[in-house]
DNA sequence: CTTGACCTTCCCCTGCACTGGAAGGTCCAA
DNA sequence: TTGGACCTTCCAGTGCAGGGGAAGGTCAAG
């Protein structure tokens, strides 16, 4: 299949699958006699795979580092166990940063709501922040 | 000051200050006979300002749209509580969006660590994701 | 035979907040 | 006078995941 149908196939753009191409996530396919890209059917499920893995929020070179392993004819299960477990640490830690921001961030809103401007000094620019 | 005394009393760079000069958050300074960038004190407090801003997640565009209303002669204040308001409820956007990822992660390594591989299918790369 | 949709490679651009480094000028102490 | 620490400008690159668009080749229908 041409470039064109394997993006609609799989809800994607040519540019995408062009640069996944590059950036070794699919292989480089064969070629038709004028040098149209010409994907066999099973390159469908490589795609879906990416596209699972880039919605569990791993980048794509992590999703590389897993197919390199799968290509390479491994299982990329305990790598994938690794991946996952590193994925979910560091959404803990985002998570707990972004709450505090946000008890910052809440508290200076509430005080730029109740308090006057009570003479904001113009060197500091606002006394609100 | 020169900018090197600026930078070291303010806990920045030499390159963040003259980054900042060109990107509209510092106004250009007086130059010394020879070229060297001549800070007044004062700015010493802007860039407090800057640091306290760029800690509560406002971006430099934000933060120099607050500063080009200071240095118009107006108090920012209602331009800095819309920026909080939006600030506050683009943090619980991002917030619900990590932990609805969160938990598909989890669910995810959850099965990673307690499946067995149950012959993974090597067209679709791995049975985890 | 031409039109329009498709394909190719190529290079640059995006947002964000800087950082690194090169080439050259200046200041101060020994 | 020399050396090192400072300063200047300018250009390029970082990470991430592609997008935009130019210049040109190809395919099928009318």
């Amino acid at each position: 299949m041409r470039i064109g149908e394997l993006a609609e196939a799989t809800g994607t753009t040519t540019k995408a699958l062009r640069f996944y191409e590059e950036a070794g996530l699919l292989p480089s396919p064969d070629r038709t006699g004028t040098g149209y890209r010409d994907y066999p059917p099973e390159i469908i499920s490589r795609l879906a795979f990416i596209r699972r893995s880039q919605s569990a929020g791993l980048t794509l070179a992590q999703i590389r580092g897993i197919l390199q392993i799968r290509d390479g004819g491994q299982a990329p299960c305990e790598h994938v166990q690794e991946l996952l477990r590193a994925r979910l640490s560091d959404l803990d830690r985002q998570i707990a940063e972004l709450k505090e921001l946000r008890g910052t961030v809440a508290q200076l809103q509430a005080d730029a709501t109740t308090l006057e401007p009570a003479r904001c000094d113009p060197a500091s620019v606002c006394r609100y922040l």
